[in-house]
DNA sequence: AGACCTG
């Protein structure tokens, strides 16, 4: 079974291509900067990550023509042949989402992910994908072309569906997508909890909008409410879709909204997109998803190396507090930082404690007011503040360049077994360090057996180097670090 | 525990 997988990677692929596509340099001869197709820009010098594709429900396989080594590995299903897209022009798509991508997007090329999914969910007969890729590799540009390109403008009925599992989530997938369409033409509507003064289902119009992006909730709710009709939807996304069926994250209102759909279109196509599968999920979606294209990374090449990654044990959690307060929010311009602690109380305690000694901080969760949380993350957003504390609502997914520093309050560990979140790692160091810049994360823990090796546990997992700082109120080692990760000069 | 309008 080993054998099948290799003979599909996509590095030996590209040597029995049928029609060579034109070669990727051709596009960017005259520009000295690859923009690639997402708001979370490319990282890429990834390389080298290779599949760990295990071939269960893979029937046949065919060839991928990928002109370049990919860090990717592919895996399709069926006799479908697929060229990797080394242009935007391979796609064929209308000249109006041609020009949100060249004027709007500014993008140039397809990065690695796009160039070799997007063939696959345009080209009929429209299989489903699963698909993994590095942080800031350009997931979002994937399944947002490929809903605007499966939309008939002509249709006012929603024909595309994206969930997924935050509200800041959604709303950023949305603003993608309508500058990305913009000459389309095509209509979209989001579907988060609105503050309470609203509209109540039972009154509220008929969605007729092309695209719907939003969460759970909502979204089942206009379901059950026969105010968002299934019947011409053709493709469903999920976003962050290993958390999205994961059981103790979103599977039952994901099973339910695909079997609804299915029920009225069993021929519909479903695409799911995240930086981290397990083996767990993983083994659950390709048994849940039938038939699928496949893309899978390799999870010690997923992270990022422009991230150094640091870690200091403090003896008492008032430390922490400490650390913050003298080796961060007095250093100067590094950039944006944002604070993940584990619980909703800590990052009010966390907020308090630095706002009473006079720091500007604010913070998010999701106990929050709807729209103080939208004022306080486009704040952030916009750069009026610097230091934002939250939970791991934004923990997956949030797209903020200018983040180059990631504290790790609280180490992310599983809520029953206290095991490592390799996953939430993973997602929040990728908050870091984004559009390719330099970043850094430091890692509080407390002077704790058990801490110290869920620490260990998860450098040993991702085989990265997680440099100690010797001791915890010193502030050369934090200086001396910061400038190792180039966040500081001198 | 966290995220999600759970009725």
């Amino acid at each position: 079974m080993a054998d099948t997988v290799e003979k599909v990677s996509t590095t030996e692929a590209s040597s029995s291509s049928a029609e060579a596509p034109i070669p990727a340099e051709k596009t960017e001869s005259t520009t000295e900067k690859t923009k690639w197709g997402d708001v979370e820009d490319d990282d890429e010098e990834e390389a080298n990550a290779v599949s760990e594709l295990n071939s269960l429900s893979i029937k046949e396989e065919s060839v991928l023509d990928e002109p370049e080594d990919s860090s990717i590995k592919a895996v399709t299903s069926g006799e479908t042949p697929y060229t990797s897209a080394s242009r935007f022009e391979d796609l064929n798509l209308s000249p109006e989402l041609m020009k949100g991508l060249y004027v709007e997007m500014k993008f140039e090329k397809p990065s690695k992910i796009q160039a070799i999914s997007l063939p696959m969910i345009i080209t009929p007969p429209h299989k489903h994908l699963i698909a993994q890729a590095h942080n800031g590799s350009g997931k979002t540009t994937c399944f947002v072309l490929g809903m605007l390109s499966r939309v008939d403008p002509n249709l006012r009925e929603p024909q595309a569906l994206c969930i997924c599992p935050t509200r800041e989530l959604a709303i950023q997938n949305m603003e993608v997508l309508q500058k990305m369409g913009k000459f389309t033409g095509i209509t979209a509507k989001l579907a988060v909890p609105e503050s309470n003064h609203g509209v109540t289902s039972a009154r509220r119009a008929h969605v007729c909008a092309q695209v719907v992006i939003g969460t759970p909730g909502t979204l089942k709710k206009w379901i059950s409410f026969k105010k968002l009709g299934l019947n011409h939807l053709k493709i469903l996304v999920f976003d962050e879709a290993d958390h999205m069926l994961a059981t103790d994250g979103f599977r039952d209102d994901s099973l339910r909204i695909m079997k609804d759909i299915e029920r009225v279109n069993p021929s519909y196509q479903v695409l799911l997109f995240s930086a981290t599968f397990n083996e767990t999920v993983k083994d659950f979606v390709q048994r849940t998803v039938k038939d699928p294209n496949q893309l899978f990374v390799k999870r010690e090449d997923l992270k990022l190396d422009s991230v150094k990654q640091y870690k200091v044990v403090c003896p008492k959690e008032q430390n922490k507090i400490e650390v913050i307060k003298d080796q961060i929010m007095e250093l100067g311009d590094i950039g944006q930082t944002i604070i993940f602690v584990k619980t909703k109380v800590s990052a009010g305690k966390v907020h308090k404690a630095l706002a009473d000694m006079g720091y500007d901080v604010t913070s998010v969760h999701g106990n929050m007011e709807q729209e103080d949380r939208d004022k306080i993350v486009k704040e952030f957003k916009d750069c009026l503040t610097q230091v934002l504390i939250a939970t791991d609502v934004l923990a997956r997914g949030f797209d903020q360049q200018r983040v180059n520093l990631v504290v790790n309050y609280n180490l992310p560990t599983k809520h029953d077994t206290g095991e490592p979140d390799y996953e939430v790692y993973l997602h929040r160091v990728g908050r870091a360090g984004r559009f390719g810049r330099k970043g850094a994360v430091f890692n509080l823990l407390l002077d704790d057996r058990r801490e110290i090796e869920v620490m260990e546990m998860i450098e040993r997992y991702f085989e990265a180097h997680v440099k100690e700082i010797k001791s915890w109120n010193s502030e050369e080692e934090y200086k001396s670090a910061l400038k190792e990760a180039g966040l500081l000069d001198e």
